[in-house]
DNA sequence: TTGAAAGCGGTACCAG
DNA sequence: CTGGTACCGCTTTCAA
């Protein structure tokens, strides 16, 4: 809960005195104002009504277009000039208060930096969602757990959110009760009173073990990643790599040549004969370890990344990768915005994570 | 004298449907409702105050822990209780609006994917923000032109936006008028009124050109992604390496194995000696190319990169670059915390953008 | 210590 | 065709 109490003294008190607003001089031809102040108010739909000389009303519906009036070409034309004279732009905070809802879909800010694909995705999918004429709010929960962070995003009223896994069935709860029409979530497995869209890292440790058992490896090291904010990821790709009943034996490594080296002597110096290096990055940093400690790849030590990187394909030997594959963002956005019409769907659970095994020279 | 009539509470207005908010029969006593069709509408203060059996404005204070006011202890826990029981979220639209501002900081989402440096800076950035109690926002303009997409981000009253230089002056005027505090742009040159963040990617081309030349290339050959979205950052880097004086040659390629194999084949059969790669990964693959194509590197081609990559020091030769300094998110998100607070500080104008070769076996 | 009520900026009824 | 006005949910005076 973000309760952060307001210190501010209220900027507007309720002056009783009539009119303390702005705006009251204007003489419409007079120009060479000397002595001007400058409006320090924003300009509100009242201040238009007024140089148009016309009431509120009007200037909503004319600035709306608002098909069911009919309003004279000449009050039209003053009503948009005084708006462009004032510079006026609508509070979208009144709209939706009156209108009872927003357009905000809130999509989750990755509290680990998440991966190129990853990040890759979520543009598109917020680009999309802006096509389909939403509000794409990212909003950092900064270690909240599932419930508040919930409460948190549930004061902006968002018409949708896609949420981590971590937001829970209750954190759910919370949003539909405050209005939310969608609940997503994007995580390894499903909640309970909330779409699901399934992205299970153990896909794609389990497509790389395949590959390599099919090589003719039962033991398979597999590189787990020393930088904070990667295990997210690395613990199912591990899970999936013993799902095939390999053995899966954990190879920490930081991304750097040192420890790189470290690791490339222990494998040459024995140790299982196919290590599936987490993505390509690490692949490659691995691969080039091995080369210059002296092991052959793939003969002493079969390397297998994941991601299929353009780098990959540049490597000596070409590296064999899991090419993953993320939904479309705008299937997706696409999918919120139907969800988002049908509130009381059922609950829908959807495998969004493909991978596959792309056999090159290096396993 | 066009005095706007003070808007007098009329007592019974002639509304013909009394009553259609539900809620209204409440007995004191009655508790016990059978058929609960269970609330359909989400709930409100005045819910929670009903509940609590206390006034709205109670339940305002209970919850902001207004220290102005004292409230007995019994009463703020039947309202904390009734909140709870409700699963009562604040409004923060309605708050918003009657506090008179937001915490809203609005990103650019940019058009075009950005590199993955610039990436990490909006992440960290954002994070950051959150940190600092903001809203950040995000928020795809979506083709818009500068002072449209200001007037769409206008309408949200963002305490302070982070633009793209293109939103030009008029844009920061619009985005002012509607009472944003700061308005800094992020692009290669300042816009009136707005604090300017330099972000110039010219002295990246300047950097790898004067590093170049210190090799004797008066000549440089300047890769030009063909990817849709990049002439952004290449264009201006192909500019910086002008601005040293140098014989710039445009080498335009995509990032593709085949296309680098037809440029790399040129190169070697005459042309420029050095080639500024525009980025560590085309680099790479130019790299590759040259090598399969039969030509030396650096002998007879010199390949240069940008970014700093890990995987720059893996290739062999070990490939030279630009490092590129981005400010800290969190840096900047204290000066735009900063600047908010200050909203009448001069436009400040700050070079945020660094530029270093690194010189390694490329070149 | 608590309640009544005035708005914040817009929208959409209803009457003229 | 246009104006008056009652809301939306919340905060914050002022009075009791």
């Amino acid at each position: 809960m973000v309760q952060i109490p307001n210190q501010q003294p209220d900027p507007r008190p309720p002056s009783s005195d009539a009119s303390s607003r702005s705006g009251e001089s204007f003489t419409s031809g007079d120009s060479a104002e000397p002595a001007e102040p400058v409006a320090p108010s924003v300009p509100t739909s009242a201040d238009v009504a007024r140089l148009a000389g016309v009431s509120r009303a009007t200037v909503s519906y004319v600035l709306n277009n608002t098909g069911a009036v009919r309003i004279s070409e000449p009050t039209r034309h003053r009503v948009r000039e005084a708006a462009r004279e004032l510079g006026y732009v609508p509070h979208a905070a009144a709209r939706s208060l009156r209108a009872g809802h927003t357009r905000i879909v809130l999509l989750p800010t990755p509290e680990m930096p998440a991966g190129p694909l990853h990040s890759a995705f979520l543009n598109e999918l917020q680009w999309a969602l802006s096509r389909l004429d939403h509000t794409v709010v990212q909003y950092g929960s900064v270690g909240l757990t599932g419930e508040d962070a919930a409460r948190a995003w549930a004061e902006l009223r968002p018409v949708a959110v896609l949420a981590p896994t971590g937001i829970g069935p209750d954190g759910t709860a919370v949003l539909r009760r405050s209005g939310t029409k969608a609940v997503l979530t994007l995580g390894p497995e499903p909640v309970e009173g909330a779409h699901a869209l399934l992205m299970d890292q153990r896909t794609v440790g389990r497509a790389a073990a395949e590959h390599l058992r099919s090589r003719g490896h039962d033991r398979i090291g597999v590189v787990m990643p020393r930088e904070h904010g990667l295990d997210a990821y690395a613990e199912p790709r591990l899970e999936g790599v013993r799902a095939t009943g390999a053995e899966a034996v954990p190879l920490p490594l930081s991304y750097e040549e040192e420890d790189a080296a470290r690791l490339a002597r222990e494998l040459r110096d024995g140790g299982p004969g196919a290590v599936f290096a987490y993505n390509d990055e690490y692949a490659m940093l691995l691969m080039r370890a091995l080369q210059d400690a002296g092991a052959d790849v793939p003969g002493d030590v079969a390397v297998m990344g994941a991601d299929d990187l353009m780098l990959g394909r540049l490597l000596r030997p070409r590296l064999s990768t899991v090419r993953v594959d993320l939904p479309s963002g705008r299937e997706i956005a696409e999918l919120v915005d139907r969800l988002v019409r049908d509130p009381a769907a059922e609950p829908l659970v959807r495998d969004v994570l493909g991978a596959t095994a792309i056999a090159r020279e290096s396993t």
